[in-house]
DNA sequence: CAATTTTTCGTGTACGCACACGAAAATCGA
DNA sequence: TCGATTTTCGTGTGCGTACACGAAAAATTG
């Protein structure tokens, strides 16, 4: 095994010598640089990431930026868990890691937060690119001060993020769309609700609800594709009139597609009457949903396993600063289906950790 | 933080007893044992992975078992490859990773190279458990030896493996089910090619053939489902007169799916004249396969990721080893369908590798 | 050429753990 | 009670790297 120390003896040097060049930290004079490249490059030598690791400790600050949740958005609660776990695994390493949150329709605390962020030092952060035309200020922040990134659940374009992690949106809403199929049949007729564009997440949603026509498309499949706007599934009582005002007024409609994960909402707020006839299709695995999947009102649930998602992206970003392990560009979660049937045996991880948790 | 060293001094003992309780090496008395075991659980006290490995220093020994590969027999070069790439990776902590290869059609060597193995005292091995009645043997061994192993590519079941890596073979079969349907429409008539059945590789590939045949009943499309045994794919000669022979009299027979990773085979001994109206599903991106893909004889190719798989099984046994990380029972990897087109972004984990590689 | 500054580099300690060696303490026998 | 065992435990060193401190060597100045 060749070290450091190793390489000093061939080279005459001690090893300090030979820790300046490998992080140029100058003072060292041009001949022997050259002479110590050149014997690195000869034994193809890699610093030990183990020992690396001890001796560093702590030098790596990995800070998160991330929406918060509350008991009507549950969804980002998993990620965070999945974070929770992976920072006590990679605090071994040297890492450290810090969590900012932000409100997920509010793009203000999304760049008061990120100014928090900065404000610590981080050496690397992990975002979830809430709002495309903030985050092109942030990133260019963080791509002038040279602090890699990565992107997570929501897979902006063009950026330099180093890697992305999460579903992809369109396949997620293409399976969906299958889905529909396989639930109505040919000719069908469904509702697609649409919860505030432009706003928050506007590049999932529109990329599922892209992916769910798609999938008749492509199959020519004839439907009848309408859409509802509801700003605001909060208020319940809006929601409520909204729904069945509708359905009423469409009769023919037997499927509804939330392309959010907020389909507990709508299913909470159709009416008892009609709700029996409807097939419901939403995403992801919140408290909420799993309930509306287990008392027959939704039919299917898409996940993205959000705890691996925030578990994933932790050490993925660890290894690439601990290990210099360069991650792939697209690091792509499952598209689950839960049903009533199978759902509970898809969080495993999850639920081992809260139970380990205390 | 909280360290051995923290431990010993609540403890009012030397660091070295509290390693000699945490590894049960003896030599403690009760009453001091039993309040540091208090004390380690109050802090809920894990071991630092890291410095654990730097201090231990190849004191694991990692052992795999696996079919050699030949120019007929390409496949298993991909997840050799996967392996050796994942093998320079956990040097570094502490585990050192070794081959075995064995004939893939013959048990005795598959025994003797298990023998062989066992003398150089494996602390873990990862095993491809090819034949079933000898890797009963096998197991039985490790289990009593208290010796942690994984299966790797194949999924006996009934076995106490910590992890089996691989494709659900099943699924693979479906999806190809799938593909024979789009590509012959209904009431489609069909050919599969059995290889050697029980003796290698049974299970995974009776498990495809079961899903490819499950497709079209679970999906209720009528179809003609013909086989024919060809023993030894290698004799280039008798394919070629079996697979014509078989073709002239089944002139209605418009596909051909071969469950094993030597379609190439089968597409090279059927003549110029009847292979173009035929559509060719099988298994693994093999060079050979690949060229058929490429010249078009063959439709599709179902490909599993072998480099990942030799890869991820070394991570997640040295994880297991240094981390005491228990893996997932099943870590599935993908059904990734190939076609002339996107073949070649396939597998860019493994070329990567083959570059660097000198 | 001596004095001073600047450049270049060697040494020592810390990181947290494993384990060998041997010392201190407890137990035992006569 | 004293010496001989056995049990119990403390100390020291090594694993490979990071980095601060300061010494030696080289370059500069007058």
């Amino acid at each position: 095994m060749i070290t450091i120390k190793s390489i000093a003896k061939e080279a005459n040097v001690s090893e300090g010598t030979i820790d300046r060049v490998l992080h140029n930290r100058g003072g060292v004079s041009k001949k022997t640089e050259a002479r110590i490249k050149e014997i690195l490059k000869k034994h193809n030598f890699q610093v030990n990431p183990v020992a690396r690791a001890l001796a560093m400790k702590n030098k790596f600050r990995l800070l998160t930026l991330m929406p918060n949740y509350d008991s009507d958005n549950l969804f980002w609660e998993s990620p965070y868990s999945g974070i929770l776990k992976a920072s006590g695994e990679v605090k071994n390493y040297g890492v450290e890691v810090d969590n900012y949150f932000f409100d997920q329709f509010d793009p203000e605390s999304y760049l008061r937060q990120f100014e928090k962020l900065m404000e610590s030092n981080p050496t690397a952060v992990v975002i979830v690119p809430t709002f495309s035309k903030e985050t092109k200020l942030i990133a260019d922040r963080l791509d002038t001060l040279k602090i890699p990134y990565i992107f997570f659940n929501i897979d902006l374009e063009g950026f330099n993020n180093i890697s992305f992690i999460g579903q992809d949106s369109y396949m997620g809403g293409y399976v969906a769309g299958k889905l529909m199929h396989l639930l109505l049949g040919d000719q069908s007729s469904f509702l697609i609700v649409l919860p505030r564009l432009n706003v928050a997440n506007y590049y999932a949603i529109s990329k599922r609800i892209e992916g769910f026509n798609d999938y008749f498309t492509k199959n020519k499949i004839e439907n009848e594709s309408l859409t509802l706007s509801i700003d605001n599934l909060s208020d319940a009582e809006d929601t409520r009139l909204k729904i069945n005002s509708f359905l009423q007024l469409h009769d023919r409609v037997k499927g509804i597609f939330v392309p959010s994960s907020r389909i507990a909402a709508i299913a909470e707020a159709i009416d008892q009457t009609s709700i029996r006839k409807l097939h419901l299709i939403g995403f992801d695995n919140t408290k909420q949903n799993l309930k509306c999947l287990e008392n027959d009102t939704v039919s299917f649930l898409i996940s993205q396993k959000p705890f691996e998602q925030g578990y994933e992206s932790i050490h993925v970003m660890a290894d690439f600063l601990v290990k210099n392990k360069m991650p792939a560009s697209k690091i792509y979660s499952p598209i689950d289906i839960l049903t009533k049937e199978n759902a509970r045996y898809n969080e495993r991880k999850e639920r081992d950790f809260q139970h380990n948790d205390h």
